[in-house]
DNA sequence: GTCTATAAAGCGATAGAC
DNA sequence: GTCTATCGCTTTATAGAC
């Protein structure tokens, strides 16, 4: 993949997270990306499902290295709090979706199922094996859980608050 | 609104549901409910945008008579996990996405925001007035994102389970 | 009230000049 | 590597027969 190609990805991320797959066209991306149809194909000869693949790739390989990976260098206490403040961030408080969380719920899926199971199973792995406790699945669970729901609702109800405040309240019985 | 319009209501909430908005075309409708073109617009004259909003009151209406207004009659200790084992069973432990909720994570948004915000707003009210403990606020706001993020993530994983373990855990934290 | 036929627009994708 | 022009198709929506 070519530099220009992977410069976009955040911006193809960002409109996939906002209108879902079919809802983004190729001419709303031209837009966002400044680069025409041509260099789009130049870039992505698959065309569109290509485009997301590869931004959904971004995606795993940015939490990979900003959060899987921690979590595996340092002990429960103190990196799974320190993941949810990083997490907190990189969804701003829950006004930034999920792109793969909107994907499982919705859309074509069957292309992408397989982007998704690894994203979350990565990080659900990541976090069993940081809190290396009895029902540590259940937990992971819970956390990620926490997580994706508090991110609808506030998306919902409109209301950064009760993201922040659903992680303090994870953190508290955790 | 006629009764044929009503009557295929839900098929066009399922269609909405697995495809998104945007995902779902004249012709998967036409095709799931039998109905001709010339027929559907007959039942919706604004269209697709008036089939989804429909079907948003239709699902809204299902929740107010099943799950709300049950929360209105009975003590919390009974009846919060009354409604969850209800709810359970209409979101099929997750294997059923919620339309609320995969509209607010994604799509046009816009139009049916307040469809969204008023869905969840009114669940959210119904749970306070049925706790009434202190913070019912926030436990609310945990009780609706564990749902939430428990399809997400049940759907993700592709493992009901997960949805089923997830309820028993909010259960036995309540 | 339901159908078929059709319109107008937008879609994803391709070709070829530069 | 980027552009413009265009293809073929599907989309939403409408018109009019029955």
């Amino acid at each position: 993949m070519n530099s220009a190609a992977q410069k976009c990805l955040p911006a193809l991320a960002e409109l996939f997270r906002e209108h879902g797959f079919e809802g983004t066209s190729l001419s709303m991306i031209t837009r966002a990306t400044g680069l025409g149809k041509g260099s789009l194909y130049h870039a992505f000869p698959d065309g569109k499902a290509q485009m997301l693949a590869l931004a959904l790739d971004d995606i795993s390989a940015w939490f990979e290295n900003a959060v899987f990976a921690p979590l595996r260098d340092e002990n429960a206490a103190i990196c799974i709090p320190q993941m949810l403040d990083i997490v907190g961030e990189y969804f701003k408080s829950g006004r930034r979706a999920c792109l793969m969380g909107s994907l499982s719920v919705a859309e074509p899926a069957d292309p992408f199922n397989q982007h998704i199971l690894q994203y979350f199973s990565a990080w659900k792995a990541a976090i069993v094996a940081a809190l290396a406790c009895k029902d540590a699945d259940g937990v992971a669970d819970d956390i990620l859980a926490t997580i994706q729901g508090a991110i609808v609702l506030s998306r919902a109800l409109n209301d950064p608050e009760i993201y922040d405040q659903s992680m303090q309240r994870l953190k508290n019985r955790l």
